[in-house]
DNA sequence: CTGAAAGCGCTAACAA
DNA sequence: TTGTTAGCGCTTTCAG
């Protein structure tokens, strides 16, 4: 371990004292611009790198931030690239702050609520981002209760930071886009009611319809949970009992099922069928046939997501409590208008 | 900021001083173990947790285990599932340990350099596992340079820790399959031959056929980037020169592109050619064909080398400098020996 | 084997 | 506006 240089020394070396050069550094506003500079530019010439664990210790804040996905490992990293597309964005964000990112994932879904407890008092995250698809839990009480900033992913329904999708807009692109190509009876595969993008995107899909002067039928709403086998249960089931021309799923994984589905019910997609389904990820890219989707940006839901909660961190907390992200259409085969075209899908950012 | 408990209230409680609470809950060998325990007791009683960031002060390391991925941070998360279950069982493995998990990208590949050394002398992280698909390279002399325990993902030329498949044996594994199948012409396609991963399965490709009493034939070892264009490139290209019934394909994005360009060739994947790939990732997996595949564990990977990075870390260096993991072939429908079944494989752990 | 004291590098409080 | 002095909570000498 050799010897590191401190604060000490580019004190000395701007004539300052230590104190002195911590506030320069540290940007507070009382220290004149003249011996700002100083401390800036010998801390440049020696290359000085704040101890972290020192900062932390007496600063009180810890210099990560965390991201916890409140489900199982398993889950998290399963085929949809969602997480990925996060991570890549908030790992983005952070680069080039004093913060890095640390994973915090829970075992399974049950374990949320104590492994986020042990995260939140372990005193090693400065802030910490939350993925959290619902309007309520304990989860959010116990963020409240900690002394932990936080943002979350997802559309609470309290006064806390947030980043979301515009999920009723994101029901309303994918709908539109089925109706405006002729589809009169257009289905919604949606996934479990607790989640609000879910009941979000099924306002979209309803007044996707309406504005377009068709009726909203309540047997053409159907649920599944958010893997293969339960949507292509429901699809195999339902898309029998109802004559169908197309369909809005919720979730890519959900469509992969429902496709399925209908292909052993001797329905192809898209001729048949038409589909558009939400979550551009490689997945939906690669399928045959390759699906249309509406991409949700989450490298940017994750990169907003941590500038803000960074901001929150340093005190700088500005006005907005929310910020809301747009999806965009990415159109594929599935929706068949498109036939031709085998590879035309813009790339994922 | 409630007042916390710090290893002051612990000894108190204990009835010793401080430093000897330290001691014993670091597990000093000097200790009486009824000293030990009363001060155990007392921590659990407590429910004490020392404050990392002044741990890491005092005794210089950091409580972060960093995985550093000398990538773009775009090629870490394409669709191949790699990084993803590396990235689950490094977490499980940190998961209760006083260690967290940091995730350390690089913007591109040429920023990798600067961005390790910043990494290194960060002072932020207590260990890091650093994918290496290399045998040598300026990023493993800057490891050594560094007084940062550290774990190589991959064979690098060096007496350095590291964890990697036996990739010799993949290689062998894919073909001995295709082989014992019937199929004489058995191609493999490659990746970079810098990449240690893409040698070592050739050379096992080229065991596999000369046991089976096969001869080895240059021209039917071909090359391209990971990428699915370049597969497709070179595909087309080799495969029109030379009849072939088998194709191994060093990994699972090459493996798609491979199939493009055979089926533009009018050749169907089993029927004409059958192919194994390597990598058992939702892509093979939703493929169409499913492709069958060399499983590499890498959560075991990234399991192992935490967990033998942590025993580096605390001073209990085992002798074993390495260790190997062996890979396992998932049977899928693209090797064609298994036409029937549609949904057979084995779902990834 | 245990305890007292010093110090890790930084920031926060107070004086100057 | 700056410098001095005290810690932050832990580990680490070094006496006892």
């Amino acid at each position: 371990m050799s010897k590191s240089i401190t604060i000490k020394d580019v004190a000395d070396r701007a004539g300052v004292a230590a104190s002195t050069a911590s506030d320069a550094l540290n940007g507070k506003s009382h220290v004149t611009e003249e011996t700002r500079l100083k401390v800036v530019r010998a801390a440049e010439e020696l290359d000085y790198k704040p101890h972290p664990g020192a900062k932390h210790l007496s600063s009180g804040v810890a210099q990560q931030i965390g991201l916890f996905i409140p489900a199982s490992r398993k889950h998290v990293f399963s085929s949809t690239g969602f997480f990925n597309k996060l991570i890549q964005g908030i790992h983005e964000a952070v680069d080039g702050t004093d913060y890095s990112l640390s994973l915090r994932m829970s075992e399974s879904e049950t374990d949320a609520e104590p492994k986020l407890r042990s995260v939140l008092d372990s005193r090693t995250l400065g802030g910490l981002i939350i993925t959290h698809p619902t309007e309520n839990s304990d989860l959010l009480d116990l963020l409240e209760g900690s002394d932990v900033p936080h943002i979350v992913l997802g559309r609470p329904k309290r006064r806390t930071l947030y980043v979301d999708n515009d999920n009723v807009e994101v029901g309303k692109l994918a709908t539109e886009h089925l109706v405006n190509h002729g589809y009169k009876r257009v289905a919604f595969l949606s996934g479990p009611d607790r989640f609000t993008y879910a009941t979000d995107r099924l306002k979209g899909y309803r007044s996707a319809l309406e504005e377009k002067g068709l009726t909203y039928r309540e047997d053409f709403v159907w649920n599944s949970e958010l893997v293969e086998s339960a949507a292509y249960d429901v699809v195999y089931k339902k898309a029998q009992e109802n004559q169908i021309d197309g369909l809005f799923v919720a979730g890519d994984v959900q469509a992969v099922g429902a496709i399925h589905a209908l292909r052993d019910l001797g329905k192809n997609v898209p001729d048949d069928v038409a589909l558009v389904s939400v979550v551009n990820s490689p997945l939906t890219e690669h399928f045959d046939p390759s699906i249309t989707t509406v991409d949700l940006h989450e490298y940017w839901l994750g990169n907003w997501a941590a500038d803000r909660l960074i901001q929150e961190i340093e005190g700088e907390g500005r006005d907005k409590p929310k910020v809301v992200i747009p999806g965009d259409l990415i159109v594929r085969r599935s929706c068949g208008c498109n036939p031709k075209d085998k590879a035309n899908s813009k790339r994922s950012s």
